[in-house]
RNA sequence: GGCGCUAUCGUCUAGGGGUUAGGACGGAAGAUUCUCAAUCUUCAAACCCGGGUUCGAUUCCCGGUAGCGCUACCA
């Protein structure tokens, strides 16, 4: 353990590790942890590593895996490393005897107990199960031989009146007195290690630098802190990030909040990889520049430890159907499929997340959007070019918050038939259905004869509210609905010109018939 | 119960012994364009409570309260 395995060990610059347990999709909550670590692995030119914390075999599912590839793939931040800790599992039996020889663990007999841990029950705290950290080595050895199951236990010099203590990048000086930590175990009675040992066997072996992760690990901190110390090595550096919660306050979590807690929910609903980091970033970190919008270049740049806020951070959506803990689809880990058919609406999120998308998503090259675009749209069954999309891009890029909007935003331009609409939408403001019928009627005439560019359209349109003695809303409007089939709708030249004059001439003429 | 962490607008946050407590999202009002967006302007909105320390605390200290985390042979 004190002579690395790992070769890229000795190379410098930090060393992180995102180490997600695959017993559930990825959360957000993990997202962020990762994210933050990669951050901080390329700001500083270090080394980032994926490690499969896969102890459990319990509890570990393929489906689990595949969500956190999935997720991880999509925000598109690559590793340079990637471990399996049941690969490792010699290494880490390894140096939990090698700590049990040196005498600073023992084997505890005792039966497993489930979860009977009452927690807020008036019982003190739990330390040890008597007589088993004074088992002499030969009874204990005995015992072993006998085939008795055990497990290993760290004996932790609490009777020393010692304190335990590290310093956190951004929670600061940590210090606990030892007899306040209890023998947590090494080994379970299955030869398999726990969480505990694994983890700090491997971020030594693999001569991890910075433990950058969730606030929920600050207090077992001081338990790796023994284990180092026990293994002979320095422990690493330490970053603890306060917790993602819902706006209930509690942790997320699957079962309670739904899948709007899952990555590849936002990924489904039209997020772009860019705004979704940004906004996690914004979720217990800051730049302290009132910086908000941020490409992935200006975060690598600005990230810094020091930025880490300590107090827990909303995640402020609003839960789908109040809450899906009782759906029971929504139990097992079903990868990438979504729990909840069909679209997530945007009020489904944090609105500042959404807000940050919209930012990104105006920000974007034409082409780019187009081509993000295109797949939604035909995943949706709408027959369209890459040519087409293209056009229409620039019409709707301001107008849409998640990518899926261009479903509701540009639907028209890519159907022959448009749905149903109600006819009463025809009438211009101030007017009524005499003149929406003249407007459509005039509009059909000089549009026959009309090229389709901006300028012209513009002056023919303009020139016709004149001659009917409209004004210029009322001559659009009948004809924004007639070739859009709603009210709202990208500027009416721009979308004529992409339309082109058959489908517009067409469009018009059915609306002809309808206002009558 | 024990141990630990935290506490600024509804939310994310900046700030910090003396400030009109700043920004952003969201909200409201207005300007603007052919609608909708986008954009611009304006407004409402916060230092958990109580004690200290101090000339002066939202800021520092203590206590309380609340929230969260850990307290498994889960991670």
């Amino acid at each position: 353990m004190s002579s690395p395995s790992h070769p890229a060990a000795s190379g410098q610059g930090p060393r992180v590790r995102f180490a997600p347990s695959p017993t559930g999709f990825l959360h957000v909550g993990s997202a962020r942890t990762f994210i933050f670590n990669w951050l901080y692995a390329r700001h500083n030119g270090g080394t980032m590593i994926l490690r499969l914390d896969d102890t459990d075999v319990e509890r570990n599912t393929e489906a689990s895996v595949s969500s956190i590839f999935d997720g991880l793939r999509w925000l598109g931040l690559a590793w340079d490393e990637e471990y399996k800790q049941s690969e490792r599992l010699k290494l880490h039996r390894k140096v939990a005897w090698a700590i049990f020889e040196k005498g600073l663990a023992y084997r505890d007999f005792t039966p497993a107990h489930a979860g009977d841990s009452d927690k807020s029950g008036a019982q003190g705290a739990w330390l040890f199960n008597p007589g088993m950290p004074d088992l002499s080595r030969a009874e204990s050895d005995r015992r072993a031989a006998a085939g008795e199951p055990f497990a290993l236990r760290y004996r932790v010099p609490r009777e020393t009146g010692r304190q335990v203590q590290f310093v956190d990048a951004a929670y600061g000086v940590q210090v606990k007195a030892a007899a306040d930590i209890e023998d947590f175990a090494l080994l379970r009675s299955d030869g398999m290690p726990t969480y505990h040992l694994a983890s700090c066997a491997d971020d030594a072996d693999l001569s991890i630098s910075h433990i950058i992760r969730g606030q929920d690990h600050l207090t077992n901190t001081f338990k790796h802190v023994l284990i180092f110390e026990a293994a002979g090595v320095n422990p690493p550096q330490f970053a603890h990030l306060p917790l993602l919660v819902a706006p209930d306050g509690t942790k997320l979590s699957k079962r309670k909040h739904g899948p709007v807690v899952s990555v590849t929910t936002y990924r489904d609903a039209g997020f772009l990889p860019e705004a979704f980091i940004n906004f996690l970033c914004l979720l217990g970190w800051s730049p302290k520049n009132d910086r908000e919008k941020m490409t992935q270049q200006e975060l690598v740049d600005a990230f810094s430890l020091e930025g880490i806020n300590r107090a827990n951070a909303v995640v402020n959506f609003k839960e789908l159907n109040g809450g899906r803990a009782s759906s029971p689809v929504s139990q097992d880990v079903g990868a990438s499929v979504p729990l909840v058919q069909g679209v997530y609406p945007e009020e489904t999120f944090d609105l500042k997340a959404v807000w940050l998308n919209a930012e990104h998503i105006r920000g974007l090259a034409v082409e780019d959007l187009s081509a993000r675009l295109l797949p939604i749209a035909r995943d949706a069954g709408f027959m369209v070019d890459s040519a087409k999309m293209l056009k229409v891009t620039p019409l709707i890029r301001e107008r849409i918050k998640l990518l899926r909007d261009v479903l509701t935003a540009a639907d028209f331009f890519f159907v022959d038939q448009l749905p149903p609409y109600d006819p009463a939408e025809l009438i211009p403001p101030k007017g009524d259905a005499v003149m929406a019928k003249k407007v459509l009627e005039k509009a059909r005439e000089v549009l026959e004869k009309t090229e389709f560019k901006h300028e012209p359209l513009d002056q023919v349109l303009r020139a016709s509210a004149q001659e009917l003695g409209i004004k210029a809303g009322q001559m659009f409007q009948p004809i924004r609905v007639a070739v859009c089939g709603r009210k709202n709708a990208p500027p009416l030249f721009e979308t004529l010109e992409v339309l082109g004059k058959e489908t517009t001439l067409a469009r018009i003429g059915q609306a002809v018939q309808r206002v009558q």
